[in-house]
DNA sequence: GCAGATACTTGAGAATGTCAACTATCGAGA
DNA sequence: TCTCGATAGTTGACATTCTCAAGTATCTGC
């Protein structure tokens, strides 16, 4: 059993710390908004009319899970649910004005946050992308 | 306000999946070890005589979270709690040789995973680690 | 038209987290 | 010394997020 390489447990510790600072951002621009982590995250990744199922495929999780998620978007009335004419099984997560009001101050905020964060000359920050492109491609050929 | 920066968005992006991969291995060694991921966390995070409330501190928690996780850890075998004798207060932690021994194996099979994530020329490992390490400073500063 | 697959919902329960209230203990100052 | 405020840990109530199993409605292929 290998000795453990300090600059792996470097690398780890880094990671986790920038994407735990990203998050919190993330989760204090939507509590100001009244979401839940959650409810902002399928808000910010929800394509206007698709199935509950695609938003369960883009959060990697159940689809009872994405019930419950739908249901508090639906209550604060930024997403209602149309049954699609060509599958009565399937409905459509349509957003309504405030949602889209409340998805793109998301994102935007969200922005502005990662940019101050990413505080780095932009010849450093297109390196660091390549390196990290590196890694998560390299990931998702074995995945 | 201005419109979102590609390369940002690219960024956050790569981090949120770098540091998922890295919490999904960790999750699955620890499922292997009969441990939830808090108390694998906190097993790895313990240093080994030392009040509960220094763990609350590592783990970013309220101290009545901790109690739960101890909890767990204790009803595993794998801590004991044992009052401190200058603070009659205060409980220390300490690992049992079972405890030890899954902490390790926790620490090494996280190393081995991480290193094959972060699967980069020397050179490149530690650029990437200096760009995280600048960004993580400079972020630290601010806080 | 029937059998099996699919979309969504519901309910039970686990894991993680917060907050408020409580007990026990400590430390500092009147 | 005694008392008051702070601190360590626990407990209980509750919120959030998640999974799994079961049920309903609908679709598709034979």
């Amino acid at each position: 059993m290998a000795a453990e390489d300090p600059l792996i447990t470097e690398l780890t510790d880094l990671a986790f710390h920038v994407s735990g600072r990203l998050q919190q951002g993330f989760n204090a621009i939507a509590a100001e908004l009244d979401l839940t982590p959650v409810q902002a995250v399928a808000l910010v990744n929800l394509r206007d009319p698709a199935p509950m199922r695609d938003l369960a495929g883009v959060l990697h999780c159940d689809a009872s899970n994405v019930t419950g998620i739908v249901d508090g978007l639906e209550r604060r009335g930024l997403v209602t649910r149309e049954p699609a004419p060509t599958d009565r099984r399937v409905k459509h997560l349509i957003l309504t004005d405030e949602g889209h009001r409340r998805r793109n101050h998301l994102m935007t905020e969200a922005n502005t946050r990662a940019e101050a964060l990413f505080n780095l000359p932009p010849a450093d920050r297109r390196h660091l992308r390549d390196l990290l492109a590196t890694i998560v491609n390299a990931d998702q050929q074995h995945s």
